[in-house]
DNA sequence: TTGAGATAACTTGCATACACTAAGAACATC
DNA sequence: GATGTTCTTAGTGTATGCAAGTTATCTCAA
């Protein structure tokens, strides 16, 4: 009773998620019913059903009477989704300065600063990314508005398939970094379009 | 292929999102599988498809072994919605002021002026609805960005059974066509923050 | 009368079977 | 050899049956 009333449909779709965002599913990558259900032990029909739902939300492509496919987006579309999601960071940030709490800010301090020492020590790329993930998280989470939050993250879930290609350019992490560094500043000072233009 | 190559998972996903929105299906009323298929005159399968589709887009909500309910909104999270579709409205404007063609920008006026028109000679309430939803719609696709537009789009489906509920305040729909006024004068002077703030 | 427990009726979740679609293979035609 | 046509077959879409879970009804004691 606590959470775990999932349906196998649920199950399903939980593990194609995971693969899809681990890599062993690349975007490209077919999805045939049959497989996938033998694979998991389960009739057709509760995998028909996660499909359905992955579908819905963007993670795959699918028409009818072909094999679903995990979504791959051409470069325009892939940089109109991480526009629209700067957007939406935008507005949550915008909304966020005037409403997180001050416990919300520490934490948030306390991420960028964890960055920022792992990238003084050389530090697990990885562990930095992750870092990056959750110092967006919680500036998206301060809004307090569910909606947008949801909305924002889900927009953020199309494209973290697509992070792993990302280049590192050199320099990149630190502008990154210095980036955070003006949000959090505006953040403290309560500068609402500041912290907007990120 | 012109034609509607329509599963029927997607006639009856389309049937029921109709009545969704004309409100001969409201907000707490239950979806049985059961009823639906008979009444589409298919098996419980596409219906359940629909339902999961419905159910991931937010319009019905639906928990493992319980019946499928039309999406019930507490006022709190109505406002919610509404803020969250608010700032991506805002975001999408603020990029229109300086992306829509000369042509998208006629058409803003035209619909504009057409409900001043309404508005005047005390039109059809209806149409002055209908045009202020093109006005919104037309103002959101000139930001040019897909996914942009198809995230604030479909979080304005989610309010769309609401809007029947809105109370028609005196004074309102001036307002709110003052309101418009602003929005285009700042379109046209290019100016993208006076927009956001409509 | 009211409330807890038992039980019957109903609904959902899943498995299985079948129908239909759409690509590709095999074949015939020119 | 190229082209068009008919099979083949892998794979999706839908129907149906059954088991498990949920909701409603009934019973009976306090």
């Amino acid at each position: 009773m606590t959470d775990q009333d999932l349906t196998q449909a649920d199950t399903v779709r939980l593990a194609i998620e995971r693969e899809i965002f681990g890599g062993q599913l690349a975007p490209g990558d077919a999805l045939e019913e049959g497989r996938l259900a033998s694979r998991f032990g389960v009739s057709r029909t509760p995998v028909r059903e996660a499909i359905t739902q992955l579908a819905q939300a963007g993670l795959i492509t699918k028409r009818a009477h072909k094999r679903a496919v995990v979504a791959q987006l051409d470069p325009g579309t892939m940089l109109e989704l991480f526009e629209a999601l700067a957007e939406l960071e935008g507005a949550a940030v915008f909304l966020s300065t005037s409403r997180m709490s001050e416990a919300e800010k520490r934490e948030l301090k306390d991420i960028h600063e964890a960055a920022a020492e792992n990238l003084r020590s050389d530090g697990d790329p990885n562990e930095y990314a992750d870092l990056g993930f959750a110092f967006h998280q919680q500036i998206v989470r301060g809004c307090h508005n569910t909606a947008l939050i949801d909305t924002t993250e889900w927009l953020a879930l199309r494209v973290l398939p697509y992070r792993r290609f990302q280049v590192v350019a050199p320099g990149r992490l630190q502008r990154n970094q210095s980036d955070h560094d003006a949000i959090i500043s505006a953040i403290f000072a309560g500068d609402a379009e500041a912290a907007r233009e990120e």
